[in-house]
DNA sequence: ACCTGAACACCGTTCAAGT
DNA sequence: ACCTGAACACCGTTCAAGT
């Protein structure tokens, strides 16, 4: 979080922030040779490092992943903040640029997004990896709390409309990033079915 | 599709259908030691057999998975036939009815559908792998057709009120698959959050 | 036709050794 | 502390050879 300044540029050695750069080589790799080309030894590769040297920032490839997830994590949690920050007052306004916040982040970051969601071991789910998520999903129940305090929203459970609402842009995201929904959709038809969310507020 | 009679049970070699058996080892290693200890040579073991026999009927690893995944929407395809076949006229009743075969099935069939949905090579969405998936597609804008016709549904494109609902029920199936949702639903919850879908039906 | 063993290039991971 | 080369067990895939 906290840019830490660099104080020694080189070391002797070959880097001075291996582990950022671990994480960077990995998503470029995913991104330009697929998902199936990551391999620890590809990454150290790319950075000019031997193979044996991601094993001083991690435990292991799976780990390596792990911290993929969770910088994506956290950038969905910035991004939401900052979106939430830019926005009126109005709650139902809050609450739907929440909702896009999380469809434009799986757009614009399409390959943290698979590595977040696709095929991982349980622990992303659970541990501290996905916290950042959670953090996200708190900010969004609030808005439906203020929703349902100004009358815009029916009572209820809200993180039961939370769930709806996720459910719903999490699939709007995922079918689109795998082609599988009927026509392309450009942004403003994306944008047109990501509105569709208010539905969620009242029964 | 049709059920070739087999003739020749040994033929003094090992199988007689290893083709199948290769697709039914394969899901019996996802589901009993995960999808990272899937490799072809532990799937050749299992059946007691050669670690290249499986290239007499799939060209690789990538095959195999493509066969699993084309099982998977076959059989989705084939328990939505049965639950339509099975379900009153009314046009609303086939439509819910259809949804809670995509979600039912994913619940049912978890290895299946993330071989599915996870993280493969694009032509899983394009090509002949998921075309079972395309009429299970089909016959549920053919029951939001009946909806409209019928006047309970709104009048407009049906395939977009299928896009809408196909991206709840993925979403919602998704991610309970992968215990993200915040708490453990039992299945009378994920019944009652997939009847949410008949919001889709009127704007 | 269908199956086999040996071989190749590659991978994740470990470990003793360097500075 | 951080990095390295060599080594181990394993993997996908190829190929010449068996019946």
């Amino acid at each position: 979080m906290a840019t830490r300044r660099r104080i020694k540029v080189k070391t002797g050695y070959h880097h001075g922030n291996l582990r950022q750069d671990l994480v960077t080589a990995a998503l470029a790799i995913i991104n330009k040779q697929g998902p199936g080309a990551l391999t620890l030894r590809a990454v150290a590769k790319r950075l000019g490092v031997s193979q044996t040297a991601p094993y001083r920032h991690f435990v292991g490839k799976e780990s390596l992943l792990a911290a993929v997830a969770a910088d994506g994590f956290a950038t969905l949690l910035r991004e939401t903040e900052e979106t939430l920050a830019a926005t009126e007052a109005e709650p139902v306004a809050r609450y739907l640029a929440a909702a896009f916040s999380y469809v434009r982040f799986a757009l614009a970051y399409p390959d943290h997004f698979r590595v977040m969601y696709n095929e991982r071991p349980p622990e992303f789910s659970v541990g501290p990896v996905a916290e950042s998520g959670r953090k996200a999903f708190q900010l969004f129940v609030g808005t439906i709390v203020d929703c349902q305090k100004t009358g815009r929203a029916a009572a209820g459970d809200p993180s039961l409309t939370a769930v709806k609402a996720w459910s719903y842009a999490h699939g709007l995201a995922a079918l689109h990033l795998q082609r599988l929904l009927p026509r392309r959709l450009d942004d403003e038809a994306v944008r047109a079915l990501t509105r569709e969310i208010a539905r969620f507020l009242n029964p």
